[in-house]
DNA sequence: CTGTATCCGCCCAGATACTG
DNA sequence: CAGTATCTGGGCGGATACAG
């Protein structure tokens, strides 16, 4: 990317992240953890082959990623976020906060993997009840499923689904990011188009109460 | 922008705001409030005036930016941000901050303006003794002077010389921001070519205090 | 003086095909 | 699996001309 030339810490950050793709591309080593290119990719849908490549290269110049061989019983090359590419967590999550009110358009032809809910699932759910056993939900939203974890406080997220999960919630994605950002509760979710079998009370265990609601719903305050 | 068309808050905000230019126009007009289509442009070297153009008009139809044309006695348009358009102050502040180690390398072609230092005093000073008289710090980096007023609790910055002030500070730019954020402790940037003249009780009022350092010395912690 | 519109040349983004 | 090579269109930067 051309440089801004301006000396503020604004315009140099953009210099460097800036270009298009290179923050989704954080977004995925933040989500997925260290990934193959081919993972990168298909996370990244509609990115250009060569473009993924070109941005992995000026990144690693930039010290946001390094590549890593794997040993050899795997023989492929991996690339994950640095330290300072790590730094960039705190922008990510500014962004995801201030871009949620815009998920109210959903348009048909947007795609959705379930791996994009670990930033929201790690940004407003949270385990209110950690002292009782862990319990897990199944979320389907889109094509794959993906479980979540609420054990001893911490929630996670991990991919695949789990028919002997505590709960299971069916839905479109927006119906899905609606409950989870707060801005809809579980009664009203379920009204506008969401399934939810087995245990409500493990859902309600990990969504967002009132007071940690984030205005999801585009009359968030300033 | 092209639509990344992904249904994921960071994307949908990046289709708003990932152009390039956007986010330093919200820079503009979070330094310098309402402001003129001219000081605009002047406050962004660099700029196209067509692009300028597009942009204000990308981001008035998005919601970020309201044009009001000013009561009779100015005359002007005047372009100031929505509510919505504030709210990309998290934005902003995470991207500035990340940039911090990046201001390292100075460029003799970087531009550089006073108003810039807007957004640093704002979240690097503070007032520490607020219930003392306040003090005003000319400081001279670049071409335009700007003065930092500290005055019961509230730190402040505005355009121009003040020959009165209780300090100046003179010199490089990339001092000053050493100094301001930080990295530097006010000894140190004199040896490095910064000019204190005047009381130096004043700048260490406003300088941040061990603790609330922001790693700017680009060994920032994660 | 302030703000907008038009033209041009260049580079980046995007799509596709292909290779180690 | 992990890219490279090639081609095309559009965004961008820059200059300039125009309108209130």
């Amino acid at each position: 990317m051309r440089s801004y030339g301006q000396y503020c810490s604004v315009a140099k950050a953009l210099d460097v992240i800036g270009d298009r793709w290179t923050l989704l591309i954080v977004r995925e080593l933040l989500a997925r953890g260290p990934s193959r290119y081919t993972d990168l990719r298909s996370g990244l849908p509609g990115i250009a082959t060569n473009l993924l490549a070109d941005r992995l290269r000026e990144m690693e110049a930039a010290g946001l990623v390094e590549r890593e061989d794997a040993p050899p019983p795997i023989a492929t090359t991996l690339f994950r976020l640095t330290d300072r590419g790590g730094e960039l967590e705190p922008v990510l999550s500014a962004l995801g906060r201030w871009g949620v009110p815009l998920m109210r358009d959903y348009r048909p032809e947007d795609a959705f993997l379930g791996q994009w809910l670990r930033l929201p699932v790690r940004m407003f759910l949270a385990d209110h009840e950690p002292d009782r056993p862990s319990v897990s939900i199944q979320v389907r939203a889109g094509d794959q499923a993906v479980v979540i974890d609420a054990d001893g406080g911490r929630v996670s997220l991990r991919l695949g689904a789990d028919p002997d999960a505590d709960a299971t919630i069916t839905g479109p994605p927006p119906r899905v990011l609606a409950l989870f950002s707060g801005s809809v509760a579980l009664d009203d979710a379920e009204e506008q188009g969401l399934q939810v079998t087995g245990s409500r009370e493990a859902v309600q265990r990990v969504l967002p109460r009132a007071g940690r609601a984030a205005g999801a719903d585009g009359t968030a305050s300033a």
